[in-house]
DNA sequence: TTGTAAGCGTTATCAA
DNA sequence: TTGATAACGCTTACAA
């Protein structure tokens, strides 16, 4: 027998060595499963404890088949998700399910649909990931059909635009809109607008059409909407056209805090005063939107609990349980100082 | 001899069997190593790229004590991490670097030192990252003997304020700060401010000591500095304490954008002119830098090359080699409506 | 140049 | 209840 090396890996056959007993024996004993005697298996979680040993995530892997890891790949430019605060508050969450179950987290950032798909394909190749979540689903999304034809279980973030086999952890954009065009209407508006996110986007087009609905809701006719990106030149651009019309609306209500607050620089840029003669809500609850001028009304959503929630269901279903959606609670919106009740539009025709 | 089932997961003993060669030469011929004729290895990749074959890392992994993965542990509130534009982008970089060797990123959050103690050491229990990067320096890092300790590669993102054993990613902050306080001075400026990010982090460190030093170059004397958090809140505060003096500044140089974008707010708010009373430098040229008004003087990195070149480090240390450090372009400053001439300075005691 | 067989560190199976 | 022993899918000596 070869002298053991001092730096070798720490294996389960050490442990079992030490305690006296089979490395089965300490298989079982570690994932506390029956077939081994209470007290034989106290002293072998000891030795383990003592040796400071950990079973290799490799090895378990190659043996029941499972990378115990999750994957999400994120599609979007790099400048742009460098103002995303949804990505950190959702990992944030994932992160604290996987850590008590020893499971990790594979991110794959990709520029476009393009590279995405191919990640999702390595990741399945490779067996690096047993699950995947499926953000910014996007409608008639591609992805739906790539991860089924994957035979890789996943959660889609909210409810894709046609039949889905996926459960789908939901946070309806809907109350938030609502809320937001609710509490502006209060205040005495009725020329509403709304800065939009992508259609293709399955969260652009669905706050698109809770805040019309919104809107009629009320009673009032359809609103104007200005398509854009949901970045900050975006929102910029879109609110110029809003604000060069001589019919301008009182309140905007935009798809995100990014363009919301780009918007609300070009109306004060333009000597038009917020919320004096134009009212401005977002979307995110950024951390800046409480520390502009004025504050900015916003719709809080909690992310980090859609990521503990996404990251449970999917952990569930990849260990082969059926696994129903699960709706979060709804958003809530936080009002500062950028709604008002809509003065007497003395710059209306400016 | 069982009957294969559907679904079986494809693997080597396919592959060679279909091309007729042994699992070796297939093992071989994939690794692109000697010892197996062309036509033989045409034959084999063939046939793999058929039958869509790829070899499961886990096997792989097992056989070569490797994870063919790499980590990150980002330990900082959530909430304030969405508000950072530095962690998307160089995770975009390191990302394109690892697909083309197709290794993954293994990330994890965690809200404060502890956890992230915690973090590094489940990585290498488990096994699951061959490497680390070590980002967010903190003066006198204790993850410095902690990673040597646990006897893991890593790759610092800039060098620690001691003595490190491993290589590192420069990325100077002095330059940038360097730059806008030339800017100003040149403009005319004389009584420079700095707001500070926080003294245990050498990044915060780092800027506040290049600002002074690129005064001193200047032949004035020390400037006031305002220790705050690189949050939008702290930002705002410290911009207060700043602008509540009589001889106050007439240019602040944030240590971020964050931060100065809020701070301007606050200057704005109290009435002060920007650029005209008060010019402002940031840092980072988030995406908001260029669409708020006035357009907010920064100093831009390319965080993305960091990712890149960190992940080529970190690749090349855990594949055994020798690794010296690596400096990275100096940043750029991007000049914006947000500086100019100091004014007659009517403001000064209002 | 090619095939055979022995690891890698687990879990699972099956006698004892 | 226990302890060999065989997978798991790959890499890699070593033999042919």
């Amino acid at each position: 027998m070869p002298e053991r090396e001092r730096g070798r890996r720490l294996t389960i056959a050490d442990v079992a060595k030490h305690a006296g007993v089979s490395k089965g024996a300490v298989s079982f004993a570690l994932n506390g499963r029956p077939g081994v005697a209470p007290a034989t298996r106290q002293r072998i979680l000891e030795v383990a404890e003592e040796l400071g040993w950990t079973p290799s995530q490799a090895a378990r892997g190659l043996s029941v088949k499972r990378a115990f890891a999750l994957g999400l790949v994120i599609a979007r430019d790099p400048v742009l998700l460098g103002s995303d605060p949804f990505f950190p508050a959702f990992i944030a969450g994932v992160e604290t399910v996987m850590a008590e179950r020893s499971h990790s987290l594979v991110l794959q950032v990709v520029r476009d649909a393009e590279e995405e798909a191919e990640g999702y394909r390595r990741l399945a190749r490779d067996r690096r990931v047993d699950g995947v979540f499926l953000t910014d689903l996007r409608r008639r999304d591609p992805r739906l059909k790539l991860l089924d034809d994957l035979a890789i279980p996943a959660v889609t973030l909210n409810v894709p635009d046609e039949e889905s086999p996926h459960p789908a952890a939901r946070l309806d954009h809907e109350p938030g809109i609502a809320q937001a065009v609710d509490h502006l209407v209060a205040q005495g508006h009725t020329n509403l607008a709304h800065v939009a996110g992508p259609e293709e986007y399955v969260h652009g087009h669905g706050r698109r059409e809770a805040f019309q609905k919104a809107l009629e809701r009320h009673g009032l006719p359809p609103g104007r909407v200005e398509a854009a990106d949901f970045t900050a030149a975006g929102g910029r651009e879109a609110t110029q056209r809003l604000l060069n019309t001589t019919e301008r609306p009182t309140a905007i209500v935009y798809a995100n805090d990014l363009m919301a607050i780009a918007g609300m620089n070009v109306a004060q840029q333009l000597g038009i005063d917020v919320p004096g003669e134009l009212s401005v809500t977002g979307y995110d609850d950024t951390e800046l939107a409480a520390h502009i001028h004025p504050g900015l009304t916003t719709v809080r959503t909690n992310v980090f609990a859609w990521g503990q929630v996404a990251a449970h269901m999917l952990v569930s279903l990849v260990e082969g349980n059926v696994v129903a959606d699960v709706e979060l609670e709804p958003p809530e919106l936080v009002v500062r100082g950028s709604t008002s009740t809509p003065s007497t539009r003395k710059g209306q025709r400016t």
